[in-house]
DNA sequence: GCGCTAATTTGAACGGCGTTCAGAATGACG
DNA sequence: CGTCATTCTGAACGCCGTTCAAATTAGCGC
């Protein structure tokens, strides 16, 4: 029994795999509070329960979710940036971050759960996202290694780190409608106003 | 009858405070998810419908909470800046930066209410929240302009809606204990590392 | 103080949520 | 086909925010 791939563990896997694809619809066009159990195993059309046989709880499922949209965060960035390869790196930096807010912007609220799933639970943090995290600051570590090819490699991922909190701050505040309502081209004005400033120190102490 | 201060509204207010007062100790110590209407009522010996006569939902009760967060987050930023009024205007944008650090780090569950009550509503944001905003912005665009004393004044807004809100990510993403885990000092460094590029760019076109 | 009306307060009830688990259904296998 | 184990089911559970008919109380002319 053990091992064997059972008709009962493909249809596991289907269902896993159906269920994911309802709620990542479900967050893409009304957000994460509209994730309803009654509702998935509606469309799903299987009983409520079922859910619980494939995921430990809803959060398990939108986990499920948040690695495919990391996933394809990840390639959306590295896919911008390999689409310039003449680039300066520090245009590389401003194609990045652009790349990053644009992606924020065309799948905002599945970007959105990225960040509101992990503030309410507080189990740690799944190693498929570690990974794919660290794989996203070694792509932004790599032009500010080459601005700065005399820093320390830990200045070197101090500055990763500084950078993407910041440009993620920007994009984050810059897409809240509500507090301040900023226009596009605004957000994309201050990612630039930022990096200028850090990348214009190169060849500084 | 109109007008008058009657003693229904004097009940009515002193509910008012002491369900703020209960609910923001709540948040303070167990996280804005603690908050239940009936815990509330409990506490503060009152009926649940009572809470219903006083705000027009649980929403506008943490709203209130937010005020006062967001008052004394203020007060502290601009008072840690008054006691050091000898600062010359790059060490002003860090020790604001510092400030609104400490702050979130010292009052983490009330300081994270002001955005994760934002987030699930889609209410429009009450005036004295645009006011508060407007006045901490004011505060960071003062040493700016000093800075860069020939900049327009939207090139300095656009630069101190862009300092916020990089320092507002990083202190996020650095509180986030469950994803990168950054001790303090290190998130100090992030702060120092990001401004004394923006200041050091002071005289330069 | 009294009685009457309108305003206010109450808490049981409601609908909806995530989660569970006894029982029904379906698998595996000699 | 019979037997047992595994899997699936959906009604039930507990908790949530919110409401509203009924009880209570304030306001006021007498």
């Amino acid at each position: 029994m053990a091992g064997k791939i059972s008709k009962t563990d493909q249809r596991r896997e289907e269902l896993r795999e159906r269920l994911i694809g309802i709620a990542e619809a479900r967050i893409a066009a009304q957000g994460l509070a509209s994730v309803k159990v009654r509702d998935l195993a509606r469309e799903a059309g299987c009983a409520v329960g079922a859910i619980y046989n494939v995921f430990t709880d809803l959060n398990g499922l939108v986990m499920a979710v948040n690695g495919r949209t990391f996933r394809k965060l990840g390639s959306h960035v590295s896919e911008t940036v390999a689409e310039r390869p003449q680039d300066r790196a520090q245009d590389q930096l401003i194609t990045m971050s652009l790349a990053y807010l644009h992606f924020a912007q065309g799948n905002h609220n599945l970007w959105r759960a990225l960040f509101d799933l992990d503030m309410s639970t507080d189990m740690d943090v799944p190693q498929w996202y570690l990974a794919e995290l660290g794989a996203l600051f070694a792509l932004i570590a790599a032009p500010i290694a080459r601005i700065f090819p005399d820093w320390p490699g830990d200045r070197v991922d101090l500055m990763t780190r500084t950078l993407f909190s910041s440009v993620h701050g920007i994009v984050l505040l810059g897409l809240q409608k509500r507090i301040s309502g900023v226009p596009l081209d605004r957000i994309e004005a201050m990612i630039a106003a930022l990096l200028s400033n850090v990348t214009a120190q190169a060849g500084k102490p």
